[in-house]
DNA sequence: TGTACATCAGTGAACGCGCGTTCACTGATGTAC
DNA sequence: TGTACATCAGTGAACGCGCGTTCACTGATGTAC
């Protein structure tokens, strides 16, 4: 049953990648160690000669994956592009293969019917309020909002932005119906893009399949 | 061993809450149908006299915080105040009693501190590269987003704003760093609220400790 | 290069534990007279 | 109003299952001569 030390070494990363797409898929707790093994073709006795316990395994998995983001973010050639690939359908359908912190924080988009109906119909209650708040705004204090915007600093924008994007993946996902989904995608895409009305990119989130 | 009905009744209440708070808290394999009937008093048995199964009671409970979110939103006087009590270190502090979807959705911050600290360093590499591009934009550019952002349905505004929202929270609750996590909320607030500058709000998330 | 032995990657049965669920039972509440 | 009985909310032991982890074993790889 042994076999060579390279042989031995690229399961190890395969189970490393396996995980990382299991764990976003289905949660840390919605994946056991013999899945992950079976994933690699492997049984599940043999994982303790890779990793000391499931966390240590969660952790490096985690470090697996955004390594390979980075890698990908840093293949963008600009912040449409990147706006434009994160908050793409296929980006939101692949989350074995999409952002860690989107794909590990959509907890409920997991749950049963019951919940995610409820959560739809939040959201949908939640927007129009906010909408009619936002439609209530005076010019005047739409325009200095949007000066303020202007003007904040790169990193205040950043951050505003980064939060904008993971949230707007969060809710794509959890949401129950497809067309608010699409629209969350849509509108978010031409908040925090520069070209709003771009359409869904080609650019996809393909690394990380072995 | 039996009870009034109304005291039943209220007993059933009870679980719902605390179903609530313990699913916020821990997430919703991170709660037994044991622990929830010890919050309220009760032993495990008596569950399946009020729900058919803990599935059943998820829906419930989610539906009854989503009440309770919508009421505690009613009694918020403008977009601003609301954005201020969201973005507050108060409700980044009680998961258990804040946004479903938020809580729900921060599955990341409650693993162990190898993945937290992965995540963390991520986030600040994500920032400093979208710091970097935004910065790198002309000021035509910038000023053409702001318009952008001005003129946007307040629809479009309103769905940008809850992803950044509930994507800040997530973020500020997954993020290893203290500091970090008050920056992305103290930029939150100034980029999805009015009043940049305002403190942290005294109306906090102190409904639902039922 | 070939042989003999040690090593160790992977196997699969087994263990312990926790969790969702069931069930016989208890005894206070509700109801019929 | 008071009594006798039925109901049923809650109890706690038990079951079955899955999951993380361990371990004796296997047999191919690696190594010493």
């Amino acid at each position: 049953m042994r076999v060579t030390r390279e042989k031995a070494a690229e399961n190890r990363r395969k189970i490393v990648a396996a995980a990382c797409r299991l764990f976003r898929e289905k949660g840390f707790d919605g994946v056991g160690v013999d899945a992950i093994m079976e994933g690699v073709g492997l049984t599940h006795g043999g994982f303790y000669g890779h990793f000391r316990s499931k966390e240590e395994l969660a952790v490096e998995a985690v470090a697996h994956g955004f390594a390979v983001s980075s890698a990908w973010q840093g293949s963008m050639a600009s912040l449409d592009d990147f706006v434009a690939s994160y908050l793409s359908t296929r980006h939101r359908d692949d989350r074995g293969g999409g952002c860690l912190i989107a794909a590990l924080g959509g907890d409920m988009a997991r749950q049963g019917a019951g919940v995610r109906r409820g959560l739809t119909e939040y959201v949908r209650a939640h927007l129009d309020r906010l909408t009619g708040w936002i439609g209530g705004r005076d010019a005047p204090a739409r325009r200095e909002q949007a000066a303020r915007y202007e003007q904040a600093a790169p990193r205040e924008q950043a951050i505003a932005t980064l939060a904008g994007l993971i949230g707007a993946l969060v809710l794509a996902r959890a949401v129950d119906d497809p067309e608010l989904s699409d629209e969350i995608l849509a509108a978010s895409r031409a908040a925090y893009g520069n070209r709003s009305t771009a359409p869904v990119p080609s650019v996809g989130r393909a690394a990380d399949r072995a």
